[in-house]
RNA sequence: AGGAAAGUGGAGUAACUGGCAACUCGACAGCCUUUGAAGCUGUUGUUUCGGGUUCAAAUCCCGACUUUCCUUCCA
């Protein structure tokens, strides 16, 4: 079986831990807080950690990191749940708040053992002592508190006697640390404030380090993964977890970090997300233009598309932006083979066939060759789902003496490079024949409102459109997505120019609403079936705005369009010149060539020759020119030629192939 | 400023730890095509820069440069 994640710095940690036996199981764990949806960039942490444990036969563990009770709401919880159920994430879920009293006798332990002490100070005076990264911070005068009264004060924190910020419990570790975070940083907080899970049962809330590494080792997690903004952390988290046992937690954790990734042309913050809402700039998180996951659920990729572009980005040590071509393609590559094909016209143009006697129905297939071909079981899908012979999948279309075709597919005077229906040119129409554009009809105004065609009996054209009957076609509302921005790094972008805001580079055209027509057979099909509307892209009905009668169509994505990006090129300047490159200055001396005695070579030649003729290709290849493979002939050589100078091997293997 | 992490094509990820710079996306060109899609073939590189070690460096050493993160009672 594949693996699901490609060989990364993770894995090999896993495969070292599981080698020495530290080990025995993987224990993964993914803990969003429930303070807004989960986004594309949820799902790449997720599925790497779900990826990770399904590959090693571990378990994965989705916690909510519900310790601020603040900002978190059962909203998110259940729209989180839902999200990753439906990307195919199901498990038990597991809640940091439902630990809360462990969390708190640990903390207790911390203590006891002179490690953690209640600071009495507040907010600005703590600041106040604080210094920069080069000197100790001023230690507070709370901190040499006994341990008696640290316990007595924390109880009393919890107790709820005192107001939100009157005291704080600190680790007491390292003021002079230039990790900043090992500065006694706080581990408990007083906040009066109802939690959605616990109600009132809490007046005292952990901090995220703590409660972090606390639970990772409460749900018996072994590799726990986080993105590259905590690698400081991981000094508390390890500090944490050495200094504190306790029967309930189960592992000893290790934290490691990834780096994260963003999407271009997108922004992914919570409150960047939230902030587009509340302009209006979009309808609410699911908008299909968000990236949250609700947004694209609705706007039609499907589970597996979106699995397979977080699969594709890979992992490593380092924050990057992914080309948004990348998520395209995986959406497109997802719903090329699983979408019956259709006709709708999206900006309708009427056609008269003018010797079209009778109406005709046609059978026409749902997907052309190269989708059956590609099929593994020589099977494809109709719009319910259902897997049949391709000769079974095909749907009837009426051809009527007036149709509609798009009105981008006519030109009246051609342009270089175009393929459509011009005045006079001809054209073929997808599953029929082909037809020639006798004159049109124009308005006053110079507004074309029909074409006069007829249907030839033989005869080439080098262009194919699409169309649909206008006489039983029905109409529908198009909603064409495009990037929600206009910009790739909208949020850098922002940065760098003063005073400006993200929202500034927001694309107008994100949402064009285009009223077209439709062929009538998709009415036969369930209505969340998905399909490519030929020549238009992939389309589903809105699941929330689409109903009978008033049919609302999502596109998914586009196809990719080579002839739209030349024709929209134009005048564009093309990239300036290219930089003649400068010839290298000096090339490095040549190593002064080694004299060989013919007993040596003589030595030598016969054991060289094989590994030469084990590898013909490679010979063939190091003639045409890569000369590269030279040292991987020597390399080879000095597997068995141990001993042997790789100088002599050289030059004698450079003479076998030179000759 | 102090500390931390990281730099491989236009983008993302690799390269058995010194031995063929590979894979995917994009772009471009060609082929094919009843979707200007898909598919097929090809092109797209001074591995950030400068030194050094070595028969051999993306990989090891030294120096520089650049980027990101940390100095929240958020996570």
């Amino acid at each position: 079986m594949s693996r699901l994640v490609s060989p990364n710095f993770i894995t090999e940690i896993i495969e070292a831990d599981l080698e020495t036996g530290r080990i025995k199981q993987v224990v993964t764990r993914f803990p969003p807080e429930p303070n807004g949806y989960a986004h594309l960039g949820h799902t790449f942490a997720c599925n790497l950690n779900h990826s990770l444990a399904a590959d090693y036969n571990g378990i994965w563990v989705l916690r909510m990191d519900d310790t601020n009770p603040e900002t978190e709401k059962l909203e998110y919880v259940n729209a989180i749940i839902h999200d990753l159920e439906w990307m195919g994430w199901k498990t038990q879920v597991q809640f940091a708040s439902d630990d809360f009293e462990i969390m708190y006798q640990c903390a207790v332990q911390l203590i006891e053992k002179g490690l953690a002490y209640v600071d009495s100070l507040s907010k600005e005076e703590m600041a106040a002592l604080r210094t920069t990264a080069d000197k100790p911070d001023t230690p507070s005068p709370y901190r040499n508190r006994s341990v008696a009264e640290n316990l007595e004060m924390f109880a009393r924190m919890r107790a709820g006697e005192f107001p939100n910020g009157t005291h704080l419990l600190r680790a007491k570790i390292d003021l002079a640390s230039p990790n900043m975070k090992l500065r006694d940083l706080g581990l408990y907080r007083i906040l009066h404030t109802e939690h959605y899970r616990q109600g009132a049962a809490w007046c005292i809330y952990p901090l995220y380090d703590y409660a972090q590494a606390i639970n990772d080792a409460i749900n018996g997690v072994t590799h726990s993964l986080c993105s590259l903004e905590f690698v400081d952390n991981r000094a508390i988290y390890d500090w944490l977890l050495e200094n504190i046992s306790h029967p309930a937690l189960k592992s000893r954790p290790y934290q490691y970090e990834f780096g994260r990734r963003s999407l271009e042309y997108t922004v992914v913050s919570k409150r960047k997300l939230r902030r587009l809402i509340e302009t209006q700039s979009v309808s609410g998180w699911d908008d299909p233009r968000m990236p949250t996951i609700a947004a694209q659920r609705r706007r039609g990729l499907t589970p597996d598309a979106i699995r397979a572009f977080a699969h594709g980005i890979g992992v490593s040590r380092t924050n990057r932006t992914v080309d948004i071509g990348a998520l395209e393609y995986a959406v497109r590559d997802d719903l090329n083979n699983r979408c019956p094909r259709v006709m709708a016209v999206l900006r309708p143009l009427k056609v008269i066939l003018e010797n079209l006697e009778a109406p005709q129905s046609l059978e026409l297939p749902f997907f052309p060759p190269d989708v059956i071909n590609a099929s593994l079981d020589g099977l494809v899908p109709l719009p319910n789902g259902q897997r049949v012979s391709p000769d079974q999948a095909s749907r009837i279309v009426q051809l009527t003496k007036e149709i509609f075709i798009e009105q981008d597919d006519f030109l009246e005077t051609p342009t270089a490079g175009f393929k459509r229906l011009t005045l006079g040119g001809t054209v073929r129409l997808r599953g029929t024949g082909i037809i020639r554009c006798e004159r049109l009809e124009k308005s006053d105004s110079g507004e074309i409102l029909a074409l006069y065609c007829t249907l030839q009996t033989e005869g080439k054209a080098s262009g194919v459109i699409h169309w649909v009957s206008a006489e039983s076609a029905i109409p529908f509302e198009a909603r064409l997505y495009d990037r929600l921005f206009s910009v790739p790094s909208p949020e850098k972008e922002a940065k760098e120019e003063e005073d400006t805001d993200f929202l500034t580079y927001l694309n107008p055209n994100s949402l064009e609403i285009r009223h077209g027509m439709l062929e009538n057979s998709i009415l036969e099909h369930p209505s969340q079936a998905r399909y490519q509307f030929e020549r238009n892209g992939y389309f589903w009905q809105d699941p929330i705005d689409s109903r009978q009668g008033a049919l609302v169509f999502n596109r998914i994505i586009g196809l990719k369009d080579t002839w739209g990006a030349v024709a929209g090129e134009g005048q564009k300047a093309k990239g300036e010149s290219k930089k003649t490159k400068e010839p290298k200055a000096e090339a490095k001396p040549e190593a002064p060539e080694i004299e060989i005695s013919a007993e040596v070579r003589d030595a030598l030649e016969p054991s060289l020759r094989s590994i030469l003729e084990a590898n013909p290709d490679k010979v063939g290849a190091y003639k045409g020119g890569r000369v590269g493979l030279l040292g991987f002939f020597v390399g080879e050589a000095m597997k068995t030629l141990k001993g042997t100078s790789p100088q002599i091997v050289q030059a004698v293997l450079k003479q076998l192939l030179e000759p």
